[in-house]
DNA sequence: TGTACATCAGTGAACGCGCGTTCACTGATGTAC
DNA sequence: TGTACATCAGTGAACGCGCGTTCACTGATGTAC
């Protein structure tokens, strides 16, 4: 061993992290094993003492990305929430930004597992939502997480539609700003929207 | 030359057809160029007969699938437009369907000339559904571009939700469902709306 | 209209190249005595 | 505690393989006379 165990199992932690990071930003087509780990620091020859095949790194990193999120998140109220995610900063930094707005396509392309993952991840951002809703003062039951399941559709979809715009492109503002304007309006605190 | 030369043409736009299906259901990186052409009934080395690069023919492509997009939602009204968008039929069937939602994750990474036509397919999107929107009764006006916007942003990232979970899941389903019923709940005929 | 020639769409093999993966090797760590 | 040995994380070169692209070639089409 060049190395020691608790050393190792913390090479292998990082290694999933510039993954998660590295996918994020360029697919999991767009980065191979040997420059993910030239990223982390280390040889390619080493990356099939810690995982069977990318595929698997692939389903590992994005529920340590998914799980990251949901850490990150749970600070955040509703609206600061919805604020962040539909940000310029969110749609410039995929790499530390929401897995599913960065990953979803590709993953729709996946074997099972790394499907059930964004699944699993889907359910968790509904759940937080739910909560975040909640403690604005709203109402629980089966409508909330029918109407946090739609938000979350929109504030996806508005990041990755931004994304496909071209730098330049001032749609590709439009659509956050569009998307962020019709949100507060639909979620203003409940005591008593005006009109 | 083995073929007349509207044959030529014929073929090349079949060549396009055939890699705007494929593009759609397999990804810019999920189809090779030999595998393409054998698709569409050629051998791979015509293929530079027609197009500079695969780069070239991936931007044709997707102007192709969008026009063709355009062209077909045409005749469906506003409703008509979201029960089939957000249908398990167009969720399962990517190659036929949006080629915003099948391949915007992928765009964000391509040059800048695919974003740019992707941008172009979205302004269309949202134009194509401004019309709709004022067909049935509604008043023209700034807030209705935002409001297509939005909605358009909806319902992509429903059906990219829904087509990242696994096939048996039934998330899927309910992404779609909850996304069609928060629609119809907020965009009914604006004769009056109750409460 | 016929004929001889140039063109070029399509063929199929070959080219580098980068990818995921394998492997012999190294040497510090962990273990057995 | 010290010593001899086994383990195995990490190295760096090599492996097939599939990819995008190139190329010599074919032969029906288009063109010039």
């Amino acid at each position: 061993m060049k190395v020691t165990k608790a050393q190792s199992l913390a090479n292998r932690a990082h290694i999933v992290d510039t993954a998660s990071v590295l996918f994020r930003e360029r697919g999991y087509d767009g980065i191979g094993v040997a420059d993910l780990m030239a990223a982390a620091g280390f040889t390619q020859g080493g990356f099939y003492k810690h995982f069977g095949s990318k595929a698997d790194l692939m389903a590992e990193a994005a529920a340590c990305s998914l799980a990251q999120s949901r850490a990150s998140s749970k600070e955040l109220d509703f609206a600061g929430f919805i604020d962040l995610f539909l940000s310029r900063q969110h749609r410039d930094s995929p790499g530390s930004g929401c897995t599913m707005s960065a990953l979803c396509g590709d993953a729709a392309r996946q074997p099972a597992d790394i499907k059930a993952t964004f699944a699993e991840g889907i359910e968790q951002a509904v759940s937080g939502l739910q909560h975040k809703h909640i403690a604005d003062g709203n109402a629980a039951g089966d409508q909330v997480r029918e109407k946090m399941i739609s938000l979350l559709a929109q504030v996806v979809g508005a990041v990755v539609l931004s994304r496909a715009c071209p730098d330049d492109s001032s749609l590709a503002d439009e659509i956050l700003q569009a998307c962020h304007r019709q949100i507060s309006a639909s979620y203003t605190p409940p005591v008593d929207q005006p009109e």
